[in-house]
DNA sequence: AAATTTATCTGTAACGTTTCAGTTTTTTGC
DNA sequence: GCAAAAAACTGAAACGTTACAGATAAATTT
């Protein structure tokens, strides 16, 4: 207690939050000193690092994210863009869920920045990288070419996409196999004697869309089915026209005996307009569709499914813009999630 | 361009992001002038807050956040602490998106916190305490007692809640009104003919528990219909164990006529439940159910649904606490939504 | 015309951190 | 035994901002 008034005397401490000036008062060391400390520096002595650290430990110290920033321009904190367009069904939750598990062994932050996609994707990207806002920045709904992509590349701001671009630039991604997912789901279809089967895909700007086009068409001609025309449906259509539209194809001639959505809250309309139609689920039509939580299934147990783990697609991409902030490789940083059928009622 | 040479010179900017230090170069004013011309003080000249203004447009300055959080304290963030237990249907990316919509005019940013409710509620509050990270918190799952409630408004941390707690502590809170709800159900349940009627509660305790049980006995008595229970079955019991006490009760020699549900996702497996029992919907038995997103009345038109609106809530709740922030007392910041009915299919 | 006010403006210090360039002390080399 | 090197520690400066206590010049009072 006393040996302290030698030293240069910082100043006693009130009933404040401790910084590392309090801890340099309480062991009687620089400020200098305890900084180095407690990053474990290799001119810091063994038995100062352990004092350090116990008194740190003892007061329950945290840096002041403030100074740290200030100081180094490292924010500690992730952004998550998203789209207030974005699918409802606990996409968000699950997704921040996912990523906030990694994210809470850490120091950092997750910061939730949505905005209006069609109206300027680029402005929460552009915002980020004015102000510095962010370390990384965790983005979706992915372009084939996707000028969020280029500009933070060219400007060298971490980051990680859920969905892949084709521009020739390598960055970190997670991804659903929409290919496989709409390949096997035209196998299995083909497989329960469908032949005629329609595909309600995402707006075509979008990457997945092409994904899920090109695993259609090759299943389409694997197993030798036909295309039934969605017209000018997509995901984002208003439920009722799709609903409406549904109806009407169901009314044709020779409608579809099968349709395959990307988007489970569209598949709800499907299923009410073919219903509507007096056309059954399981019996004159199956309805195959991704989702992204298990709801679909209560619903009509007789839908074919397959979940997006949101959740966790959240993990991996925390986890990769985390280690794409530690300089790791965007080539390591790339993983596809394959799409993991719900156990189905009737038989298969 | 050379007026400036005169001047205390501070320094020529580079390509960097510009500081008050780069208007008050361009300008030839002190940097303190800067900054009170920009929060217009009342001690700097018309004409020249003019100026620094036009420059600081000009130059696209935004204040850095670090050096306003650290001198000042502000950090510019308004936590949403979100339990993961959390309904999923929409509920957080509504709540999301109704927060960012009023934030988004604001300096402020959304931190999200997820943590898990059941271990330790306070976790987060604390967190928050400790390292001052937000000027302003949103909280929900409100209890009557609450342990938050109690040490924010003793730490003097503004914030604002979900739902309402009876502590006697007059604290800003946004509502959805249960109570109303539940009672209203029980009407026009009644006016529909229905008398013997169950309640799917949330957990007990819960402050919205109360509410709703309030209303229903309040509606059970002026509208003259008994009450069959529900067992332990509350909102957050696994589906699959709501179906099958579900498909139980249907079973009775007396069954339920009716049930009224807190959850929408509960609402799926009292659906699946009934219906295994050979009960329909409009027919043997009405089910009411609240819901974060308009879901049900696609799956089973002939429910009776009330969608609280979780974005509108998202924007109360951060109006209020952006109030409080600014001193607004805590009385004036307390609101409740009515239940409002979506039109329904058969008559009503 | 001198003294006071008023209107504008400004330098310094501080918030908590890390980097840089040392300084002091101990150990090693020969 | 003494120079050189290694080990351990440290103060000053800076990041961008704002509060404080002036400073300067112009306008007003007496």
């Amino acid at each position: 207690m006393d040996d302290h008034s030698k030293r240069p005397i910082p100043a006693p401490t009130g009933g404040e939050r401790p910084t590392l000036k309090t801890i340099a008062y309480m062991t009687g060391l620089g400020i200098t000193t305890v900084s180095r400390a407690l990053k474990d520096a290799p001119d810091i002595g063994a038995e100062t690092k352990e004092r350090v650290r116990l008194v740190a430990r003892q007061l329950g110290y945290q840096p002041n994210r403030a100074g740290v920033r200030l100081r180094t321009g490292k924010t500690n904190v992730i952004a998550l863009v998203l789209s207030i367009e974005q699918e409802l069904m606990g996409f968000t939750s699950q997704m921040v869920q996912g990523i906030s598990e990694v994210l809470g062994g850490t120091q950092y932050h997750l910061v939730v920045t949505p905005h209006s996609f069609e109206k300027d994707p680029m402005v929460p990207v552009r915002y980020i990288l004015d102000t510095g806002s962010a370390d990384g920045v965790i983005i979706s709904r992915m372009e084939p070419d996707d000028q969020r992509v280029r500009l933070m590349t060219e400007r060298n701001l971490p980051f990680v996409t859920h969905g892949r671009t084709d521009m020739g630039i390598a960055h970190p991604f997670h991804d659903f196999d929409n290919e496989a997912y709409v390949y096997q789901a035209v196998e299995r279809l083909v497989k329960r004697g469908r032949r005629r089967i329609a595909l309600l895909a995402p707006l075509s700007r979008f990457s997945y869309q092409i994904h899920s086009r090109i695993g259609f068409e090759r299943g389409l001609v694997d197993f030798q089915a036909t295309e039934v025309s969605m017209g000018r449906m997509t995901t984002e259509t208003p439920l009722e026209e799709i609903r409406a539209y549904a109806e009407r194809l169901s009314r044709l001639p020779e409608p579809p005996d099968a349709i395959i959505s990307l988007s489970g809250s569209a598949s709800i309309a499907l299923v009410a307009g073919t219903e509507a139609a007096g056309r059954r689920l399981g019996k004159e039509i199956d309805i195959v569709s991704k989702q992204s939580a298990e709801f679909l299934n209560w619903i009509r147990p007789e839908m074919l499914t397959v979940t997006e783990d949101v959740r966790h697609a959240g993990q991996e991409l925390a986890k990769a813009v985390l280690a794409r902030i530690d300089g790791v490789a965007p080539e390591l940083l790339q993983s596809i999630d394959a799409p993991v059928w719900s156990p189905m009622g009737p038989k298969d």
